[in-house]
RNA sequence: GGCCCGGUGGGUGAAUGGCUCAGCCAGCGGACUGCAAAUCCGUUCAUGCGGGUUCGAUUCCCGCCCGGGCCUCCA
């Protein structure tokens, strides 16, 4: 049996997993901006954190998992400047930043319930933690890392000698050309607010009082003083997506490793790549981007987006489209179909069949111990499902397999299976049984072709005649 | 401009310094079916281009081209 082996950004290469604890792993999510609905390339973030979670927990690990929620203070521009997206997005909706926030958290958690990930420990939201937020400030404050301009507080980025390692920045490159202009006062394009003074004269709905004046903290600071407060100051593993490695996530290890006098403070850094979305990232309202309630409307089930999802590997790009959704449906359906025999049947495998038993089953393990290689296990979960397996064996495997898939492998029936019911369509299935039992063949096809040319598909089984909507 | 991913069959997407380069979907053939559908079985098709290292490269190195992303610049 392999150990669990994960690739760490920092050191870019893949590292057997122990936890600092014995026994038990911290971990901390970047999770939701909510001031706009989460696009299903948002959603891989979390699908990825939940195979993680998945992981330890298949290894006997108890789990922490800390995932935070930003209800405020992103700016429009990635500079130090310009509006502030919580603040907008309430303006154009007439309603408050924390109603705006409220909803679309509710819809985040939603998303993530229907894809199967299992819930964290602690959501914890950036408003709810400005005192944290304002101590680290003070602790950098004291250090000596910090300066103040006419802004706000910011961090010196020269005071933190290993700032350009984690994401390997070639910082006199970027300074080169770089106009420091954004913000007056600021001593390298790098930079960052900890805290921003509340710009005179607008009225804000977010803002508090603090040992610098009227404002709302940097936005990189919510992310350190919350893992820090679950987490402790040294915690196991740190995840996000890529774009977040440069800015984000280098801001966050000055931030920390300075007010804490930690190194390092995070063990592992995990990143998922992105879903590349190529021409369908817009749907044809304009600005509307892709939600899962859009591939609902689709009739895709959100499992099917977590078993699509499950087909790359999560530090590769993977790219969507409906044609794939439609191929991972097909896929999925057949899964379930195996999965819902399987659990139907008793019994225990054949003792003759343990060492086949065993080996798949180290294979679809090894897979997931290996940085999480989720296509690798699908392959050996087709092994199973395809394969000579008895129905007891499968059973027994499906069940193992499914702590780590979250496929609903163990109580979904198969998307499509629930016969609808409309008298109209009824009466045409009825009749052509009637012209079948008659062996009025032309009549029955007839009355086939004619549903299917409205999308309907009949099929016959044993059990009578089913019909549904097609996609 | 800097940095980061990647270019594998019709689509997607693993893996690998040599042994038949996974899996899923599609296609094709077969079973089943009145015919289909669904399901099952079988099966065709692939390593972007040019150099280098090597006995041997899809895999390692360099260059080029192409796609995606982050940051910056410009506007």
């Amino acid at each position: 049996m392999s150990a669990l082996v994960l690739f760490d950004t920092r050191t870019r290469r893949k590292q057997r997993f122990e936890p600092i604890e014995p026994g038990h792993a911290r971990v901390y999510s970047c999770g939701p901006t909510v001031y706009a609905p989460q696009h299903i390339g948002n959603l891989r973030p979390y699908l990825f954190a939940d195979l993680l979670k998945r992981a330890l927990l298949a290894e006997g690990l108890r789990v922490t998992h800390v995932i935070n929620i930003t209800d405020v203070g992103h700016l429009t521009s990635d500079a130090d400047a310009g509006e502030d997206k919580m603040e907008r997005a309430a303006a154009q909706a007439g309603k408050t930043a924390a109603e705006i926030a409220a909803f679309y958290t509710e819809q985040w958690l939603r998303d993530r319930r229907r894809l199967g990930c299992l819930e964290a420990e602690v959501y914890c939201k950036a408003t709810d933690h400005i005192a944290e937020q304002i101590e680290m400030a003070q602790r950098l404050e004291e250090r000596g890392y910090t300066y103040r301009i006419e802004d706000g507080l910011y961090f010196d980025t020269s005071k933190f000698p290993r700032y350009a390692e984690f994401a390997r920045l070639d910082l006199a490159g970027q300074e080169a050309g770089a106009r420091i202009g954004d913000v007056a006062g600021k001593r390298h394009p790098q930079d960052f607010a900890l805290w921003k003074f509340a710009p005179p004269g607008v009225e804000r709905q977010q803002e508090w009082d603090s040992p610098w004046g009227r404002g709302f903290p940097g936005w990189h600071l919510e992310c350190s003083a919350m893992s820090v407060k679950y987490l402790g100051a040294h915690f196991d593993i740190h995840t996000g997506g890529v774009d977040h490695i440069a800015v984000h996530h280098t801001n966050e290890i000055a931030q920390s490793e300075c007010a804490l006098g930690v190194h390092p403070w995070v063990e592992v850094w995990m990143h998922n790549e992105f879903l590349d979305l190529g021409g369908e990232k817009l749907s044809k309202s304009k600005g509307h981007t892709l939600v899962l309630d859009d591939l609902v409307a689709r009739g895709f089930e959100p499992l099917v987006y977590r078993y699509f999802f499950l087909q790359a590997h999560y530090r590769q790009q993977q790219a969507f489209s409906f044609d794939e959704m439609a191929s991972a449906a097909k896929g999925y359906r057949r899964l379930l179909g195996v999965a819902v025999a399987a659990r139907g049947v008793g019994g225990e495998p054949d003792a003759g069949e343990r060492d086949a038993i065993e080996k798949v089953r180290g294979e679809f393990w090894d897979a997931v111990r290996d940085d999480l290689n989720a296509p690798r296990a699908m392959e050996a979960l087709w092994r199973v499902a395809r394969g000579d397996f008895s129905d007891a064996a499968k059973r027994e495997l499906l069940l193992d397999f499914e702590r780590w898939l979250g496929l609903g492998l163990a109580t979904e029936t198969p998307p499509g299976d629930a016969q609808e019911s409309d008298p109209r369509i009824d009466a045409l299935v009825a009749e052509r049984r009637a012209a079948r039992a008659a062996r009025d063949f032309a009549r029955a096809d007839a009355i086939r072709d004619a549903l299917k040319a409205e999308g309907i598909e009949i099929e016959d089984t044993k059990e009578g005649t089913k019909w549904r909507r097609a996609r």
